[in-house]
DNA sequence: ATCAAAGTTGACCATTCGGTCAATTCAGGT
DNA sequence: ACCTGAATTGACCGAATGGTCAACTTTGAT
């Protein structure tokens, strides 16, 4: 609802303005934030504590409602902030041309956004299953708004057959629960490989063998190319 | 750790004794565990109240805590019970014959679990988002040594032609995450989809095109037989 | 040097919540 | 009728936590 930061002075009104203690506090501010989505992202929005944010961003815990006027104003911006982290991985699925090497791509996008923000996929999820209460508008908007359009050029793949004909809105659930389970599931993928260093060992099997995968589940055909490039 | 129930009479101690008040307990005590299952799967284990627990299951706050000696002792049973939901829907992966209808099968049967225990599928997924605090033993135990044994199957599949070269950990990893995110992405599915009676609708679109995409997926084929059964 | 606004900090307050408890009711056995 | 232990209930308590506040420091402009 409310503009993410409309009750704290930032950097834009201070200009021209008499005095001024820099861009203070715009780090400051970054700091809690990134602070703030660790935390939420383990303990969910009850089970964080402010002082654990606070403690987390090396400051007391008066700074932190200093700059966030409240701890769940706090939380919409982080979850906004990982709302939008989501949809613009969403990206282009490249409108024509080679339908493999698009979903290919939009599937290693997905893949790299999972390993280069777990916290952010994992809060993301806390909020779709406590039943999404703050993004559920952004959701049936935008999301839905997006899966609608994409999902007009996968119906032109499947009557070109160059796909498996699956109601393309199907098709994302799939590929964004595959995609998410490398972040989300960490500690169940863990425990049941026994991996030591998650990120670098899985992500690198997932961006194989899964996107292999991933292609044969959806049918996928090359268009016109076809240069062999997967076993 | 203890054993689930310990601390409280159960109907068994109460056998022979010379007076008691019948199985009522029983009854409270299963009221209480369907409540909490509900409210921790939504709100996870800090953002459940034992009021809201109690409220749900019709009775007051304190008769709650007198069955149960503390809200994480609560959660404790109410999560394991939940495991078990889970770790018994692995059920076979029928050994041997047709791989396409076992995994068939078995899909559909965690498709089930999703559909009849949503709330049990949200909460196992919040328990694995926060780490796995209290499961993290059984993950790297039992479901550990139950995948290893099942990837034997696989790779017997898979030498015999009849099932893609996956790391048959991936191969669980991805059916699960499809399976459950029916489930645990409820809200999501929800708002792209716009569906008014979700458990309908979803769930036999679902059971159709999904199965059919995950059995591309692995590459799986029939053994001998060769009946015509999808699209 | 002085001033003002921004930023920092720890003490403090009010509320909420898990958990305890004593009083009471309920039910069956004798 | 009486007794006994289980079950129920609401009042109550202490700890924890979100949020406020007033004192203090820092910083840049003049």
């Amino acid at each position: 609802m409310e503009a993410p930061q409309a009750n704290r002075p930032s950097r834009l009104d201070r200009i021209g303005t008499p005095t001024s203690n820099q861009g203070v506090g715009e780090r400051q501010r970054e700091r809690i934030l990134r602070a703030a989505t660790l935390v939420f992202s383990r303990k969910g929005y009850d089970g964080a504590r402010v002082e654990a944010i606070a403690q987390k961003a090396g400051i007391p815990k008066g700074n932190v409602l200093y700059y966030f006027k409240s701890k769940k104003a706090l939380y919409r911006i982080v979850i906004k902030q990982v709302l939008s982290l989501w949809l613009e991985a969403l990206g282009n699925v490249s409108e024509e041309g080679n339908p493999e090497e698009a979903i290919r791509q939009y599937v290693n996008r997905k893949l790299a956004l999972s390993r280069n923000h777990p916290e952010a996929s994992r809060l993301f999820a806390m909020e779709v299953i406590s039943g999404a209460p703050i993004i559920s508008d952004h959701l049936s908007g935008e999301l839905r708004r997006w899966v609608e359009e994409k999902g007009r050029i996968f119906k032109k793949w499947q009557e070109a057959g160059l796909m498996a004909k699956i109601d393309p809105a199907h098709a994302f659930f799939m590929i964004w629960a595959v995609t998410q389970t490398y972040a989300d599931f960490e500690a169940q993928i863990q425990a049941v490989t026994g991996v030591k260093n998650y990120d670098q060992e899985i992500y690198s099997d997932a961006s194989g063998e899964v996107v292999d995968a991933l292609v044969r589940a959806l049918g996928l055909k090359r268009d016109q190319r076809c240069s062999v490039q997967s076993a």
